[in-house]
DNA sequence: TATTGTTATACTCTATAACTATA
DNA sequence: TATAGTTATAGAGTATAACAATA
């Protein structure tokens, strides 16, 4: 009996690849396009440092350098928070909107062509486990 | 509208991060967990690397340097394959199947916590949509 | 000619611990 | 004291291209 989490890996790290190869062009690493992405999808394509980190998994030591090349590509910028002082808010650029749209239309693509053959009720069901092995890991 | 990879992504990090917590004492990386577990689950806890790759959605190239670890710390030997020489037989001794068998057990446990409060065919339904994202990928 | 696996190189990801600034 | 984020360091993962051995 294979555990789902083997499963769950390798599906990771095929889907990535993917995404990489058909957006070869945008010349952003698998966590840099993982950041875009999560950040499209924040209110008004912001968030900060943490709540990014919470999002993807990932924690802000990590984020540093991914945050760092990406400012510097002028996908995104860091600006300071409103009331605390301590807090930096990320922000997608226009071209970083751009871009992360084109992130965010390969992901539904390839969520909807492997979804097609299942039913409807397939991916609501799906994000429940990934949600649950998420907070079960926590 | 958030897409499933993000939360696929995000569950993989977090459960490959909870997993390396519990397994500290072993002082294996996430790679070479995932490589062991994946090698306990083929016949005879051996397989070729190209099957390893396959398994884990990793390339060979990635997994010389894991495989080389493994093999100095006696965990999996490389041995030469009976019918054609230019293949590699990786197979787990005894050490190496006793550290693997605390990986799968790791794996099942998370897995059986958080679905402990789904429907039982939860499971069967998760690993088909992973398959065919995997599919979807390829 | 094609395939299996390794090597070389360069870059990215990650954990840990220490640090700054702010709360 | 605690928290948000960065820096420094060292090790691990990854892609690409080139390579040796074998099929």
């Amino acid at each position: 009996m294979v555990p789902l989490l083997l499963d769950l890996q390798r599906a990771t790290h095929v889907t990535l690849h993917h995404l990489t190869t058909v957006l070869a062009d945008l010349r952003l690493s698998p966590s840099e396009l993982n950041a875009l992405a999560n950040l499209a999808v924040f209110p008004d394509g912001a968030g900060t440092v943490s709540e990014l980190g919470a999002a993807a998994g990932v924690r802000p030591t990590t984020l540093t350098g991914i945050v760092d090349r990406l400012e510097q590509r002028d996908l995104l910028t860091r600006e300071p928070h409103a009331r605390d002082r301590r807090t930096v808010v990320l922000r997608l650029t226009p071209a970083g909107t751009t871009a992360a749209t084109r992130v965010l239309d390969a992901m539904t693509s390839l969520e909807r062509r492997a979804l097609s053959s299942l039913p409807s009720s397939a991916a609501a069901d799906f994000a429940v486990v990934l949600q649950a092995l998420s907070d079960g890991a926590a």
